[in-house]
DNA sequence: GTTCCCGTGTGACGCTTATCACACCAGCCT
DNA sequence: AGGCTGGTGTGATAAGCGTCACACGGGAAC
């Protein structure tokens, strides 16, 4: 069957072949099940916004395909993206369970197939459920996690030059081309995206992916990124 | 009876009279039991280090009394201080939770009693007790929470004299102070910590105090600080 | 009292980067 | 073809702030 926006939308979990893989998604059978009497499944398209940073927390959103961009933005209108969700994270997961607003806005940046849950009915279920209550904890560590991560990157960096190697060799890790000498990776953003994402100005990433190309770091071909010296990288992330 | 470092020492949770404000200790009187039997009281000297970010996870530390200090580290040596740990705060919770190294360094900046549990133990609690598990859940919430206001601070902030303004009117917030006009707070760190704590130089914070003091908007008596123009205040924070 | 040390105050200098301004290019629509 | 739009490349300029250098003062230790 397909979706309104050309996803071919998985009915249920019970089924979805891609629940081992996925950290929430391995419940058991019986918390699946329960699961699966409260979820809606959705679809939205691209450039939907699932919620906005400072509403109060309506349920999670369980992302099962597409790509979601989740950022804060200050009153003048600057944007930083803190990361960009993929299948099997739970979206909005730390203020439904504290009842706190969104921290972050959550975008879709490709047509995604998302299961909502109400709040009020997730809580029930983590009542219930203790095996999914432990899987969220799991998540909002993670999460956790992640958010450390950046403000490591955010906060330690001497200059956005050390920013963007840090996320050009976080991008190669987790294609699994870690190994290669010269791993390439696709490059699904724009340079403003970029800048969002390490906290400076798109002219500032332009500058800085012309200086690693004539230093002969990277080299691109199309919307393909190859990095060519990944010890200058290394150097230049200062670690 | 007296620990060796000057505190009066909570023998018992059960019996503990701060329990019901605290987020993660005001459990059922079955859980509260069980936990009673893994935990370990002990106290720390002022500067001692509990966990090193990197470290895999011994365990949880439950914050009795006294602050903690929860910082990062860059490899050339620059510190950042993410947030100053309160009596009721659990401490390397996620790492624990996850399995992951610990990701902060936590160093005690007053004699603290702490209960710690060995993380074996903790999970094993967890499992068994599905509401102690949503208590947990709760507190990575806040957690995660916070480290999303220090990546807003960080990465969104125009200059150190915004972040500098936050962090006061932050820490004004705190003691119930938000209310006065004049809000007074007691100034308990460094310039050098403050500096770590928003990400900048130390001479730029003491520039930035005496820039404040100049137009009136803060003075100081002793480690007493008097916020006199709160409206400026906001103002410099951008909001 | 004297010494030492830590925290604070302040000037000079230079680098990094934000900002504005504009040119250029590719793809898309009409 | 022509025009439009969104992304990219590049220069000039100025501001913010990190860094080094050193002076000062107060409290603790002796």
């Amino acid at each position: 069957m397909l979706s309104p926006y050309g996803l071919e939308i998985v009915e249920s979990c019970l089924t979805c072949k891609l629940r081992a893989e996925r950290i929430f998604c391995d419940l058991p059978n019986s918390a699946l099940q329960a699961f699966e009497n409260i979820k809606y499944a959705t679809a939205y398209p691209k450039g939907a916004v699932l919620f906005v940073e400072g509403q109060s927390p309506r349920g999670i959103f369980v992302l099962c395909k597409g790509r979601v961009k989740m950022s804060i933005c200050s009153t003048d209108g600057k944007t930083l993206i803190l990361k960009i969700a993929e299948p099997g994270e739970v979206l909005g997961l730390s203020a439904t369970v504290s009842g706190k607003p969104y921290e972050l806005t959550a975008e879709t940046i490709d047509p995604c197939q998302v299961n909502f849950v109400k709040r009020e009915d997730f809580l029930r279920f983590l009542k219930e459920h203790g095996d999914a209550c432990f899987r969220v904890a799991e998540q909002l560590s993670e999460k956790y996690n992640n958010a450390c991560h950046e403000v490591r990157s955010l906060g330690l960096s001497h200059s956005a030059a050390e920013k963007l190697a840090k996320l050009l060799l976080e991008w190669s890790s987790r294609n699994g081309e870690a190994a290669k000498q010269e791993p390439r990776l696709k490059l699904a953003l724009t340079h403003e995206e970029i800048a969002q994402m390490i906290g400076t100005s798109r002219e500032t990433v332009t500058r800085l992916f012309a200086e690693l190309k004539k230093r002969q770091i990277i080299q691109s071909k199309g919307s393909t990124l190859f990095i060519r010296n990944k010890a200058a990288l290394r150097l230049m992330a200062g670690s």
